[in-house]
DNA sequence: CAGAAAATAGACAAATCTGTCTATTTACGG
DNA sequence: CCGTAAATAGACAGATTTGTCTATTTTCTG
């Protein structure tokens, strides 16, 4: 994924930046893109501002990189939900939604990092925004597998539905500090599957 | 709703406040609540800093205002396009998603501004966070009755799915900027309906 | 027309923002 | 152990942020 030189790739260099990278996830997920300073996550990471600037162009930059990361954990971790839901295609669809319950039940969810990135920056022409919307799309494509996996006759067309039910269902978690939404969704997740098909 | 007094009440005083109003609503959701500086927006309303400052606390209280307003219009044209629908309550409801479709197809349509209101202020404390989620519960509300009318089992379960359905349509039809997701959530949402009486 | 309320321009404070630059120190590999 | 690359601290620029204060002018009402 992340094209680029590592000709000599010390490893320490690596090191910082990963370090740099969990930490800046870590603070702008609890307060928002926009409001925290590269002085207070170079303050909170340890790390001197020129570090920062050596492995990334800008904040901008820096962000885009967040998103990157945190959406290859959320691919991770919705694969590895619905290799765990064995071998029933309806079992292997729903257990997206049960992977969602068990994010809600979290302590410091805070919402949908792409959603709220896409909300923070939402001029869809910049960087940020189409970083976050590239992530709906992958999500989408993985329910297109999950839905044709089902014998679905329009698995895309059910993909879509889903995936309006899943981005619901998150932003009604963030704002209700529930995971009742992913009960809601998943439901409903299960009746349009049934008339799908 | 704006409770407080009006005790004198020039009718200028309350022209310059919507006038402030306007222009903050139109900024606000063209660019971000806290990208928008004060001092863009008094610019862009010819208004002068203490004016701003007599009628409203902060930017903060200023924000809220704009939401409790745009909650005010989206209500109003809600009834009205249920209105439009006649008496079949089947249509009653999906006549939401046909409001959300031409929404969705107007020019300057940048997404929900609650949902970018709840992403860009993240804690569920703080008060534009509070007010953009009480316009989600309005919203449900409506739907329960719409749901009753048509004689659901269960008005507020029904209501609830809506209502991810709905607030998905928003994210997906701002990232694409297309009118598709108001059809993809209608035709869910009357597969959901037909499931659920 | 007189008096009161509202709006104005503009300076100002105090903090914060991203990004650049330099000089120094640390750390690692051959 | 030496040379190179990485990381560091910290100053600095230049712009921007919200909110306050004052002195003046406009505007409306009785």
């Amino acid at each position: 994924m992340t094209a680029g030189k590592q000709k000599s790739a010390r490893p320490a260099a690596s090191a910082k930046r990963r370090h740099l990278l969990s930490t800046a996830w870590r603070l702008f997920y609890r307060d928002g893109y926009r409001t925290v300073g590269i002085d207070t996550l170079l303050a909170e990471a340890d790390v001197a501002k020129m570090t920062l600037y050596n492995h990334f162009a800008s904040k901008e930059d820096l962000i885009v990189a967040v998103i990157q990361r945190r959406s290859d954990e959320v691919l991770d971790g919705l694969v590895g939900a619905v290799k765990a839901a064995g071998r029933s295609p309806e079992r292997r669809l729903l257990a997206v939604f049960d992977w969602l319950k068990t994010l809600f039940a979290s302590d410091d969810f805070k919402g949908c990092a792409f959603v709220r990135a896409l909300s923070e920056y939402p001029d869809p022409g910049h960087p940020i925004h189409h970083a976050a919307w590239t992530h709906k799309l992958a999500v989408r494509k993985m329910l297109a597998v999950l839905a044709a996996e089902a014998g679905v006759k329009d698995p895309g067309a059910l993909a879509d539905a889903l995936r309006l039910l899943i981005d619901g269902a998150l932003v009604a978690a963030h704002a209700t500090r529930s995971a009742k939404p992913a009960i809601v969704a998943r439901q409903a997740a299960a009746n349009l599957l049934k008339a799908a098909r």
